[in-house]
DNA sequence: ATGTGTAAGTTTCCTAGTCAACAAGGAGGG
DNA sequence: CCCTCCTTGTTGACTAGGAAACTTACACAT
């Protein structure tokens, strides 16, 4: 075997040049809701625990506080997200989905579900269910072992 | 089932969560090598076809032309990519690796080997088979149908 | 009460990539 | 020739996120 040959076998090249391509084409579905693809992950991520201080989020989301508090920042801009103040502690927030991002979730979400359709549907359904569940895996353990350096 | 829990459903949504994970990891372990997980990328395509006009480039790695020019322009910088003129037409040019950028495709590349085992190494053989074979014929399919919009 | 250390968020700086506008060269028809 | 249209690659404006410095607030021991 040549070294050449040899390169093509990392999954994370793959790994990453697909999902690049799944997120840019979802990009472009949500640019009509004038949503981007994290904004989205964003509030669907809130969408399952409500209200969630940034950091939690953060966590959750395999990002940055730093980034966090600037998409949160213009989510609360967009009026999708509020934030409420925490009597406790008066350095934390929560933040929440507005009335309005609420009601946006079942549209991003068909949205998500045409795109996943459009990439995977050539899968046979055991593919894509050991897709899924394989990459479900490897997100748990990514939570349980690499909180993001920052 | 509650519309909450179909929302875990959308399998770019584990895929980007994953495909980043990965990628900031490997990130992290090429910094020391002064190159980028998209220089790296880049080298790497480079290497198997040589020498390669940007616009195939581009295409091969699903970006813009744009983003491939300031790429090319950062490793020509560092000096592991070099440019040729094209003879019949003023306007292109060709890339290849210079020796230098030659000499650190196998440290790059156990690098990623590295880097693949710490994320792969949970599952089972057949897993990573499937798992390879899956993400392959996604990339395969994209590039048939899906040249990016530029 | 107060000083020291720690935690939550924000901000700044930097890198990266898309998109759209652009310059420059080529191809083909009149 | 030369005019128009297409193609190649570059540039600039903009969005996005990571790392690290910073601000403010809390906790707890003295």
């Amino acid at each position: 075997m040549t070294a050449a040959s040899e390169l093509t076998d990392h999954t994370g090249y793959w790994m990453r040049m697909v999902s690049n391509a799944v997120s840019q084409e979802f990009a472009r579905k949500v640019s009509g809701e004038d949503v981007t693809v994290a904004e989205w992950s964003f509030m669907r991520a809130l969408y399952e625990v409500e209200p969630t201080p940034p950091s939690v989020l953060a966590e959750r989301m395999g990002m940055t506080k730093g980034a966090i508090s600037k998409l949160a920042e213009r989510l609360v801009a967009k009026g999708l997200v509020e934030r409420t103040e925490n009597q406790r502690d008066k350095r934390a927030h929560s933040l929440s989905l507005t009335k309005e991002g609420r009601a946006k979730i079942p549209v991003l979400a068909s949205l998500a579900d045409k795109n996943d359709a459009e990439f995977f549907g050539v899968l046979t359904k055991e593919e894509h269910k050991t897709l899924d569940r394989i990459l479900r895996l490897l997100a748990e353990r990514r939570e349980l072992k690499s909180t993001p350096v920052d």
